[in-house]
DNA sequence: AGCACGCCGACT
DNA sequence: GTCGGCGTGCTC
């Protein structure tokens, strides 16, 4: 019999990340399993701690008697054993604690809060005990939201032992119910109620009646509305002892609405082909991972959906990721068209209890494929039979923080556990990937043509340096601007990008050059006409609009560079006819806002669709034949190994937004490097081409996809601090490492100070370090009480950015 | 994270 | 001489 439950404690600290062994009282045995978050005692005053249930053993070497545990807050395991197992795996690959991985995995309703309760003790005066506690027999300390000295008050009384302080762990797990009714007799034994029943008990006749014939539960909300009753009514019956009440569990459904079924399309040759290879893999339980490299508009989502369906049809589950910005109803709708109710989504933009809801569906095997962004590649599902992550490239699959994970990563691990393809697909796949499918570690699949024959768009780069010579500055060419006039007149629509947010960048002083910055990060500032300010888009500082220049004084202070809102004011000067509909960061920042908008402009209702990054993706307007990018250079010169590759990649995708259907398209690219080998490539829309120079590129920097890296991070409120850990990091390290790996670095990080924290960083690039590993777990574990003093440091395998 | 233990400065 | 500051180590 197991008395011993190994249990991985909330506690996020390097000695603490491991599991610590409880005894199971008799009153648990059987009822702890592995996967279970339970309350256990921990640390001195045993104060009560989450813990996940690691596993279950016969014995321990722990010499010292063992606390017990104290509640089991599931029935259920909240996580399964191949849960676990990844959660292990993934704090060894991302250096990140355990606990922290466990905790990534499920919805934050399942994380539960701690609290923190005072209640007096006997020594506590009478009078004290009445000011401070009322009629209360305990007090709720809120996180430090009380005044200071009456904490302290509080903390003095604790020590004297007038009040004591436990801790509670709180299950945020809320399941939504509504209330059901039922008859609690039969029909004959409510006809008999019925004849008591006094002449003026009209409504308790009508709800009997009701229940004579339908015997069946309903909604009290229903029962109200469809009998016109009120709820005291019921409440009689109820008291009467002819009807119950019962709460269902019910699940808050975030796509209420009806979605219009899709079938299957037909095929392509290319299709055909990809479609079969993933179905063989699947039927063969195949762990392979597949590129699926299709040009925009080459119909990747037909392949992914019947990929999908094979699986269902095999009774298996299937799990599709797409990056967040492109989980539009779109795409969601296609999915709910063609799996209807099996489907769940898992998204940013559902509340907690949805998010629950739907991760339960999946749990409890009632939804079986699973749509989501990348935490949703931590989905329960079992059996699964295809992995998909569309738009494999996208950068917001690699977490920013701690668990650092790339959902590539994890998806390719779950592939392995359950014998199931991974399918990553990509008009323009990230470098790391097609160098792997080169080299035959993934399978190349290929959709080279459109649907529909339809033809790519014209593409057209403006240089403009040229146009700044010919005519006074504006954000729109000559051609762009002709051509948007075009569309008008024929009742055809476009697509602006920017690659910014905001009205304007930052303001300058023209005579001195003072440029106005974030008192707490080192940059600058930016103008946002809504909200009259300059606001700092790292920690959010705002302060009002200078007239004049801090410095100099000069009234020469202006506006630079080109933000959204400014563009959208020069456009209603140059097209005052046009219906401006503008996207971006601040216009979408309510709840839905970004599916209106684009609803609005898919009803045509607007001309022209303004917006920055986030409209390049996953859209499909049949009426879009021109799309407009304003200004492609801005990234290019980001001292970031990836910059090329981000930007070829949105040219390539924002180009594909034109002409999808029977019209042609025409895209505008709009540039002061119209040479570059990313735009120019970009334009052409040659993929292939982009690889093999940018891998010449890469090869040459020494650079990913031919050398790994790691990027640690030094950070904190001192300077000094900061930049002197890192510089006895670079001498520690250097000794474990061979003489092939190569180290940038320290260096300040690109924006050096955010949030009144200063950075320094290094990046490894390495092929092969068998000891790095070892030396940056000492590392972090050394450092690990430095947080206290404001220093902590960073580990990010494989970092997105060397910025 | 929270708590105890332990070693140095301003009080009864 | 003590109270209490927070640096350090440990928590099954």
């Amino acid at each position: 019999m197991t008395q011993i439950a190994e249990i991985i404690v909330d506690v996020p600290t390097m000695q603490t990340n491991t599991p610590y062994s409880y005894s199971i009282p008799p009153a648990l045995t059987g009822s702890v399993r592995p996967g279970m978050r339970v309350v256990v005692p921990f640390g001195n005053g045993s104060r009560k701690v989450q813990g996940f249930v690691w596993q279950l053993a016969e014995q321990t070497d722990f010499s010292r008697p063992l606390k017990a545990i104290d509640t089991v807050m599931d029935l259920q395991p909240v996580l399964n054993q191949e849960l676990l197992a990844l959660a292990d795996h993934m704090a060894v690959t991302t250096y990140a604690f355990k606990i922290t991985c466990l905790l990534t995995m499920l919805p934050n309703a399942l994380k539960a809060t701690y609290e923190k309760w005072v209640m007096p003790t006997d020594t506590l005066e009478e009078s004290i005990r009445k000011k401070l506690f009322g009629h209360a027999d305990r007090l709720l300390l809120d996180d430090s939201k009380l005044p200071e000295e009456q904490l302290k008050s509080l903390l003095k009384l604790a020590s004297g032992g007038k009040v004591t302080v436990s801790y509670a762990v709180r299950d945020r797990g809320n399941v939504k119910t509504i209330t059901m009714i039922e008859p609690a007799m039969a029909a004959d034994k409510l006809q008999a109620a019925k004849a008591t029943l006094r002449s003026t008990a009209k409504k308790q006749a009508v709800l009997l009646d009701y229940f004579i014939t339908h015997p069946e539960p309903i909604a009290q909300r229903e029962l109200e509305k469809a009998l016109a009753v009120s709820s005291t009514i019921i409440k009689t019956a109820e008291k009467n002892g002819w009807l119950v009440k019962k709460a269902v569990e019910v699940y808050r459904d975030p796509l209420a609405t009806a979605v219009t079924p899709t079938r299957a399309l037909t095929l392509n040759e290319a299709q055909q082909t990809a479609v079969s290879a993933l179905k063989t893999a699947t039927n063969d339980h195949k762990a392979a991972t597949y590129l699926l490299e299709g040009v925009t508009g080459s119909g990747k989502t037909e392949v992914y959906l019947q990929a999908i369906d094979n699986a269902l049809q095999n009774g298996q589950s299937a799990l599709m990721l797409v990056p967040e910005i492109s989980l539009t109803p779109q795409i969601v709708g296609r999915v709910r068209g063609r799996f209807g109710q099996r489907v769940a989504v898992l998204h940013s933009g559902l509340s907690a209890g949805e998010r629950y809801d739907e991760w339960r569906r999946i749990e409890r095997g009632e939804a079986t494929v699973v749509v989501g962004a990348r935490s949703a590649i931590f989905a329960p599902l079992e059996n699964i039979g295809i992995i998909i992550i569309d738009e494999e490239h996208e950068a917001t699959y690699k977490q920013e923080d701690n668990p650092r994970y790339h959902a590539r990563d994890i998806a390719i691990w779950r592939g392995r556990y359950h014998h199931c393809p991974v399918v990553l697909g990509s008009a323009t796949p990230s470098l790391e990937s097609r160098a792997r499918a080169q080299k035959g570690v993934y399978q190349q699949l290929l959709l080279p043509h459109r649907i529909n024959a339809s033809a790519l768009p014209k593409v057209t780069v403006v240089d403009m340096t040229q146009e700044l010579q010919n005519h006074a500055e504006s954000n729109f060419s000559t051609a762009l601007l002709s051509a948007l006039k075009q569309r008008m007149a024929k009742g055809e629509q476009s697509i602006l990008m920017l690659n910014r947010r905001g009205y304007s960048s930052f303001v300058m002083c023209r005579d001195c050059g003072f440029v106005l910055k974030c008192p707490n990060c080192d940059i600058s500032l930016t103008l946002h006409m809504d909200t009259k300010t300059m606001k700092c888009h790292y920690c959010g500082h705002e302060e009002p609009i200078p007239n004049v220049c801090p410095q100099c004084h000069s009234r020469k202070i202006r506006y630079y560079g080109t933000g959204t809102q400014k563009v959208e004011t020069e456009l209603k000067e140059v097209l005052p006819d046009a219906q401006v509909i503008r996207m971006d960061v601040d216009t979408t920042r309510r709840k839905g806002a970004h599916e209106r908008l684009l609803n609005k402009f898919g009803r045509q209702e607007a001309d022209i669709l303004l917006g920055t990054q986030m409209i390049a993706k996953g859209l499909d307007f049949p009426n879009v034949t021109l799309v407009g990018v304003l200004n492609a250079d801005t990234g290019l010169g980001l001292p970031d190994f990836r910059a090329s590759e981000r930007t070829f990649d949105l040219l390539t995708q924002v180009s594909g937004r034109a002409g999808r259907a029977d019209k042609p398209g025409q895209v505008f690219i709009q540039t002061y490097n119209p040479d570059h080998y990313a735009i120019q490539l970009a334009k052409d829309q040659n993929y292939e081409r982009f690889f093999l120079t940018e891998m010449q590129m890469r090869h040459r920097g020494h650079y990913p996809p031919y050398y790994y890296s790691v990027k640690l991070t030094a950070s904190s409120g001192d300077e000094r601090q900061a930049a002197e850990a890192m510089i006895k990091i670079v001498r520690q390290i250097k000794k474990t490492l061979s003489p092939a790996a190569i180290m940038l670095g320290p260096t300040p990080g690109a924006v050096a100070r955010v949030n009144n924290r200063y950075y320094y960083q290094l990046v490894i690039k390495y092929k092969q370090e068998p000891a790095l590993d070892q030396a940056l777990f000492e590392i972090l574990t050394e450092y690990q009480s430095t947080g206290r003093m404001g220093l902590q440091i960073a580990i990010d395998r494989n970092p997105m950015s060397f910025m």
